[in-house]
DNA sequence: CAGTGGATGCTCT
DNA sequence: GAGCATCCACTGT
């Protein structure tokens, strides 16, 4: 795995539930200005998810969530780490994919210098991680997925997936939204 | 390994 | 003023 380089996504993939996109995204190739690689892990968030951003309507910070499907959702975690997620779903309905994990394959060097040196697998392997490898902020919140400075490249393999509990949330925890590569060492966690 | 706690900023009550 | 969709360094086996 790690080397798709099929078609070009466009924002139309992203116009339907992010229960069915979701799975579709592992194994697709995510690029920020040239630098990133495959996608190992999502989790997905819908409208009447009480772990989701979105539940109980928008509000300033997770405008970009009720927004058009296809484009980035990025916000602030603890203070510290970005996390990027794929828009979803129709306009005003806030269903998105949060990115947890990548195997980098395009500027490793890039992504190296930005984390400090650090091993291939823990260059991705986690939400904040991943932004800081990649150069998110909160300057690619609201962007289109199809344009510049992104590129979401289709996989061209169907991948084996692993499907498990998200990480991190304190409300329903047990639904099992978290969708992964089977045995990829490139996760944030084991499933 | 597993578990704990600190850093940090912004949103919402 | 609380509570985070986290990460890292540190402790103790």
């Amino acid at each position: 795995m790690g080397d798709a380089v099929g078609e070009r996504l466009t924002r139309e993939f992203f116009a339907r539930s992010v229960h069915e996109v979701a799975p579709e995204l592992i194994g697709v190739a995510l690029l920020v200005d040239g630098v990133g690689g495959t996608i190992v892990e999502v989790e997905t968030y819908d409208q009447d998810d009480p772990a989701s951003h979105g539940f109980g309507g928008p509000t300033p910070r997770t405008a970009s969530m009720f927004g058009p499907p296809g484009h980035a959702y990025v916000y602030r975690s603890y203070g510290i780490h970005w996390c990027l997620n794929l828009v979803c779903a129709a306009e005003g309905r806030a269903e998105a994919a949060l990115v947890r994990a990548l195997e980098p394959t395009h500027g490793l060097a890039t992504m190296r210098s930005r984390r400090g040196l650090e091993a291939p697998r823990a260059l991705c392997s986690g939400p904040g991680k991943l932004c800081q490898a990649l150069g998110v902020t909160r300057v690619q919140d609201g962007l289109p997925l199809d344009e510049p400075p992104f590129e979401l490249l289709a996989r061209e393999t169907e991948p084996t997936l692993a499907v498990g509990t998200r990480v991190g949330i304190t409300r329903a925890v047990e639904k099992p939204w978290r969708y992964g590569l089977a045995g990829s060492p490139f996760l944030s966690r084991r499933f």
